[in-house]
DNA sequence: TCATTAAATTGTT
DNA sequence: AACAATTTAATGA
């Protein structure tokens, strides 16, 4: 099941479709943007694929086009950590590639996904010569920032229902995750692995989430229908 | 296109 | 962890 990364192996150029899911494609001048697609790689990630491992040489910047990808390390007791899920539309490693580097974190699929990768010279060309490249990834940067600090609030949090809502709201970010909109595709499986709860608790917790008018729970997904209840919303019966 | 079947996901205990 | 119910995906006529 947890095999070698493939993405390295079977790549092909981009579609049209896949181009027009790639949020800082628009960003870019016709010249570098040109450049930008000839140099562009997707992949397929079975369930379970490592998409990048620890201490592996950085080799792409990359994006998810469909799927949902896990970033996770492992600390010294050999445990693994999950920090967090990245959904479609979500690019990530720029600091890693940014200093060339080695990857600091594995990231894994969770589902079947299409991951897209720039390599990492035509990264540091686009970060030379493109100012919208330039703003996209200090944005990202920025808001992935935010991102971090806000997952160590959820850390320390002991009400599952506000864990599931936090860690919920950041899989809805529309900066870090353009591609996901109104429906985000995740399992209550997927998800608890994610937060780090039992699937029934998981469960549970959506259907209070969904009582509150914060989201919709479907088959096989989450629709958001407002977000900023789910980013300040309190513990219940408290 | 429709009906049938298998697989995946959910809701509950 | 196990189970039944529900939804989707796959198959073939």
């Amino acid at each position: 099941m947890t095999t070698d990364p493939t993405l390295h192996q079977r790549r092909r150029p981009p579609t049209a479709s896949e181009l027009a899911g790639i949020p800082w494609l628009k960003l870019l001048r016709p010249d570098e943007r040109d450049r930008a697609v000839a140099s562009i790689q997707v992949g397929d990630a079975l369930s379970g694929d490592l998409v990048c491992r620890v201490g592996r040489p950085v080799t792409y910047w990359f994006g998810v086009i469909d799927g949902l990808l896990k970033m996770s390390a492992d600390n010294a007791q050999g445990q693994t950590m999950t920090f967090t899920g990245v959904p479609p539309g979500g690019w990530f490693g720029e600091g890693t590639a940014l200093k060339r580097e080695s990857y600091r974190y594995n990231i894994q699929a969770l589902r079947p996904s299409r991951v897209a990768g720039l390599p990492v010279d035509t990264f540091h060309w686009l970060l030379d010569h493109s100012i919208g490249f330039n703003r996209f990834v200090m944005d990202q940067l920025n808001e992935r920032l935010a991102q971090f600090i806000g997952a160590r609030e959820i850390d320390r949090m002991n009400d599952p229902d506000l864990r599931v809502a936090r860690s919920l709201a950041a899989l809805f970010n529309p900066v870090l995750y353009p591609g996901v909109g109104e429906l985000l595709r995740i399992t209550q499986q997927e998800l608890a692995y994610l937060v780090g709860l039992s699937r029934q608790r998981v469960n549970e917790a959506l259907a209070v989430l969904q009582a509150q008018g914060s989201i919709r729970v479907e088959y096989g997904g989450v629709r958001i229908l407002d977000l900023q209840a789910l980013r300040t919303s309190v513990p219940a019966r408290g």
